[in-house]
DNA sequence: CCTTTCATTTGATCCTGATCAAAGTAATCG
DNA sequence: CGATTACTTTGATCAGGATCAAATGAAAGG
């Protein structure tokens, strides 16, 4: 089980991703409390689907625990994710009514959802509430052109390197870095799934895991267990600029 | 010269983009006044650069002729260009002060400008601003994503493809599907830059370039003129769904 | 507990695109 | 106009990662 579960009881919203992320983190006025009448919860079981692309989509949601993954899949079957989407992140687009490609509920989920058409009238009366989720577009965005760097250019053992940063990063809630002592999480995603991230195949995703496992900049414990002794060297494998995020 | 430079002179800003795509299509209030009082031009000639990853960057814009491109680079050199912008693209990120990649000017540009501030300031008090900018950043958001399942898991010979049906598709305006003749443009790109893009040598640009010549699926004149008999043809080698881009 | 299924590892071979090198073209400038 | 510089093509070789194949390991279910 994967601590992300244990961050929230779907049945406590007191402390519900989207009023810290997705909606307000500035206020507390009427428009929270409309929220808070609007939203309802969703349960997804690994593996199963929530939209595929072209379906309708009337809703957006928050992730409370679990993750989702956006993929794109070509006609021949090859596959690329294009997003990841951890607990508090944001989930569907205000003003558009069509899911442009498949959202999949990677680990078990549950998201925090809101009916879309009300949700947007909330945005166009509630201005700030536009400004934050352009800001979250905005950090989607980054995320994105970052991924791309990675896609484009990075080798294999660059990328395992770079997704075992970014796991790492979000699962000990950014202070990673900062910290000098070993960190260890839980794997959320498969081989193939990593390679679906990576633009790789699972088997060369495989052997870059053994390699990065014998070079011992981590150790593959049981059951996914990732431990990262030293997350500077590993920082290091990834190819990035050693400063990264910095932004203001 | 590219055609771009003439769809619209710098000084006749009656209709500039940033009216039409950036700001406001729906209205013509107080706000578009005061934009229109704020606004100011730069000029860039071909490889001059705008910002620097890291610089501060205090304005926002709107492309008003010419192409920039935004690009990412690694310590060893190797880059990644993570966005292309064309005319009417909007460049810059409200609320955030430093740029996070490199933005070039690729051909001469001509940027129609606003401080950062005071833009942010009237998008704080003009709601459908902020959620016209929204709309945008989620267009390229999509964008962004699309470009990842090119760079991630396509062939050489399929990105080639994919670049040039963009190119074609945007430099006629959308048109190139449903016009059945042949279609042309000038690349307004080096092999070099087209490989930045997708992530390939500028070697593998120029074979698999002169393959798709060789087929007969575009034409190669002179002066990086591309002339595509048969858009379809052109678009079946992109590997995308021939139905591309039906979304509400 | 055994069977089935799914995930991962490992091996052998192949191929696409990278790399290194050089020649050919086109643009620029004194 | 000739020389320099930038861009493009072409060739030869190499290597990283893909592909095909099979074995191993771990979880799930009757």
């Amino acid at each position: 089980m994967s601590v992300h579960s244990l961050k929230l009881a779907p049945q406590d919203c007191g402390d519900c991703p989207i009023r810290h992320r997705a909606v307000c983190s500035r206020c507390d006025g009427p428009e929270l409390a409309r929220l808070e009448e609007m939203k309802y919860y969703r349960s997804f079981q690994a593996g199963q689907n929530v939209v595929w692309s072209g379906d309708r989509m009337d809703f957006v949601a928050s992730v409370v625990s679990g993750i989702a993954s956006l993929t794109q899949t070509m006609e021949d079957g090859r596959r690329q994710m294009v997003g990841l989407l951890l607990p508090s992140d944001f989930v569907g687009r205000p003003g558009r009514g069509v899911a442009p490609y498949d959202v999949t509920a990677t680990t078990d989920l549950v998201m925090c959802c809101f009916r879309r058409k009300p949700f947007e009238e909330m945005m166009s009366s509630t201005p700030h509430v536009a400004q934050r989720l352009l800001e979250m577009t905005l950090d989607e965005l980054d995320a994105a052109r970052e991924w791309m760097l990675l896609l484009g250019r990075k080798t294999a053992r660059e990328k395992i390197a770079s997704l075992l940063a970014i796991l790492a990063r979000r699962d000990t809630g950014l202070k990673a870095k900062a910290a000098k002592g070993p960190i260890s999480f839980d794997l959320p995603l498969t081989r193939e799934e990593m390679a679906d991230y990576l633009g790789l195949t699972l088997e060369t995703v495989s052997r870059q895991m053994n390699a990065l496992k014998r070079d011992g900049v981590v150790e593959l414990g049981e059951k996914r267990r990732i431990v990262v002794p030293n997350f500077d060297r590993l920082a290091e494998e990834t190819g990035d600029d050693s400063d990264g995020g910095f932004l203001s």
